[in-house]
DNA sequence: CAGACTTAGATTGTACACAATCCTAGCTCT
DNA sequence: AGAGCTAGGATTGTGTACAATCTAAGTCTG
């Protein structure tokens, strides 16, 4: 099913994230060179360079003469990545609604109605990629490459922290959320978008259970001496 | 004076990026791996990491078979890169105020006098990279790593922008904002924090030549035919 | 003499081989 | 039997050789 044809470096890259959106790989898996560059008939020198990427991109983390694996963002990190789309995103869909042309709204209806049909399969990977690029799809609206940059870093990180940290397994963010924002961007009113997105992150972090750790104590005597 | 051992491809990465600060490289120039490598007394293997890292960060465009060069933003670009920091740095001073400690307020007093020091003895390029140093250890204090990457890429590329764009090539930035900054920082003035760096963000756009381009022209004939 | 074509040099892209390091399993010794 | 140690295998780090591609100089022709 894969393509014996050589993809580039950046490809493979897109594709393990991609994958990464899709929860296809999960927090901790290895990323063996080998392994790797065997699925996509690639040496190990484009491998590396994906690789690192990825690494750069807080994917992955490289631990030296260990190997690549896939980021285990800690609660602090989890914290930090909503925090900044919370800086970002509203704003960035203040802009958006400013500039939506007809085409952008059909586009993110679109993606709407495919990630309710990616729902009703029961196909939750996907659902959760879909929802992920619509946040992609609004910064690119808003044409803004520079901070669209910041918002795929972040959006690729909080699919780690949803693996990692998400309350109710089974449960999905309701897409409604996503349809009150079309609307307002196709209003063009940036004000009530921005709150909307606003709104929306502050909700997906309370889905998050971020509570300090269940103190995973670095040793037994640790554990045992604490009050 | 280059040290005969053999530094790592991050090493590398941040030290070039140093002097892309002190505008020692400055936009367009060519990067060679062979070049880089003797310099720094390492293989190619490694020039090529490090090339790509501060490719990823925005600060080199490599093209194809073509080779590594430092980037020249475009106008757009440049105009993107103060939108964002004027998104993030307002907040994160604002939560800098809030948790810096006197030995941060000391260490940013060092970093002002430095900066003085080197304006005084003429060495702008030093005097510029300590500048925005100053804008990352605020970045520090507040303590959010993930914005704070963010922020050292915005004041990398502000370097180039700053090397493009800027009016008047002697004058250099005043001191006093941050100055005036630091004050606002001892006295947990997080409000005030954050309307001075929004104020000091927009004088440096204002001392930038960001109007549409003076066209430079694909060709020849484009320039004459246009009306 | 101008312009297009050809060819030589130089630079980057990729694969591969060897070195360095780490993990595991088996062994020894108490 | 269990802890510590050693040897083997496996995986990653880096330099180097060769292939692909681009640049530029030189040549030829109209």
């Amino acid at each position: 099913m894969q393509a014996p044809s050589a993809p580039t470096a950046e490809k493979i890259a897109d594709h393990l994230t991609e994958a990464v959106h899709e929860h296809k790989v999960l927090p901790g898996m290895k990323l063996s060179e080998d392994e790797v560059g065997e699925i996509y008939n690639v040496g190990r020198t484009v491998v590396r360079q994906a690789l690192r990427r990825l690494a750069h991109d807080g994917l992955v983390t490289i631990e030296r003469n260990r190997g690549a694996f896939v980021a285990k963002p800690t609660i602090k990190e989890a914290r930090e990545v909503f925090e900044a789309r919370a800086l970002l995103e509203p704003r960035i869909t203040s802009a958006a609604a400013e500039r939506a042309t007809d085409a952008d709204i059909a586009l993110l209806h679109r993606h709407i109605d495919d990630e309710h049909a990616a729902v009703h399969a029961g196909n939750s990977g996907m659902a959760l990629k879909l929802s992920g690029q619509f946040h992609i799809e609004i910064a690119r609206i808003a044409d803004q490459k520079t901070i669209e940059t910041f918002i795929r870093q972040l959006i690729s990180r909080s699919s780690l922290v949803i693996a990692l940290y998400w309350r109710r397994r089974n449960a999905l963010c309701e897409s409604g959320a996503h349809h009150a924002l079309v609307d307002a961007l196709q209003a063009h009113d940036g004000e009530a978008a921005a709150e909307l997105m606003k709104e929306h992150l502050s909700d997906l972090v309370t889905q998050l259970d971020l509570r300090d750790q269940p103190e995973h104590f670095a040793s037994l005597k640790d554990a045992l001496i604490s009050p």
